[in-house]
DNA sequence: CCGCATCCCTGCTGATACTG
DNA sequence: CAGTATCAGCAGGGATGCGG
């Protein structure tokens, strides 16, 4: 309960926090948690977890992403120092992507919330079915 | 690294999954990634976290939410089981807001990852400083 | 093989105004 | 106080076609 208060506290202080939020427009933590939750990015850093993989091997592991959406995403994990690029200069060429050590850090916070999922979705799918139930 | 592959095969395993996927033609673990990277969801949740509150002292103390998306936001919380409506027949009427037991359970795998977006800010901005120093 | 450019459409979001 | 309803703008993301 009070570390759980402290947490929220700590978050609540980074979001309100001005640096660089009043400057750029954009909170820091935002910023990760949009990562978090875009439709694409942790799906290929998962995917990263096992090992470096070159573009079209990702594109057919991946399913159901475009080339425009892998192309894009990659490049703003390289951006964001989560995935490093590596060409050879092969013909034809190739490229291969992998897991930098900032995005291989990022895999075990991010675990605890997958496994968190795991656990709780027989819950939130059963509230849901009650609540959509009352309605 | 060998836990990191289990963790990631456990992700990928469960995304696959065609369970409620195919039928519902969405990913629970989606599901939960989408509320994390929702603008206001994880918000709410850790004002809530420091104990029960009322609609409208969320509404003021959460920076730049509209009242719209308060509700919204509360209702959808509230349908995922997070968090618990309780109406007090006063008047005015007042509307109390209170994390549940699995709302609660959340704040223990977020909070590790608000510690490490909080601990990687500063290699991410390099990154990208970097990055676009390139271009 | 790898990536960029364009078009287009959907849905999220905010602003505004209105009820019990 | 605690919502609901409606409207308009914008960004994310898919489809397609072209280039090194």
């Amino acid at each position: 309960m009070q570390q759980d208060q402290d947490i929220a506290a700590v978050f609540v202080d980074r979001w309100n926090q001005a640096a660089s939020f009043e400057q750029t427009g954009t909170c820091p933590v935002r910023d990760v948690l949009d990562k978090i939750g875009d439709k694409w990015s942790m799906l290929i850093v998962m995917y990263l977890a096992a090992g470096p993989k070159r573009f079209n091997q990702l594109h057919r592991e991946v399913p159901d992403i475009s080339q425009k959406m892998l192309t894009q995403t990659l490049r703003d994990l390289q951006r964001d120092g989560l995935v490093s690029r590596h060409v050879f200069d092969t013909k034809p060429p190739s490229v291969e992507y992998r897991l930098t050590g900032l995005g291989q850090s990022l895999i075990v916070p991010f675990g605890y919330l997958i496994d968190w999922a795991n656990q709780s979705i027989p819950s939130i799918e059963a509230a849901r079915a009650s609540y959509d139930k009352a309605a």
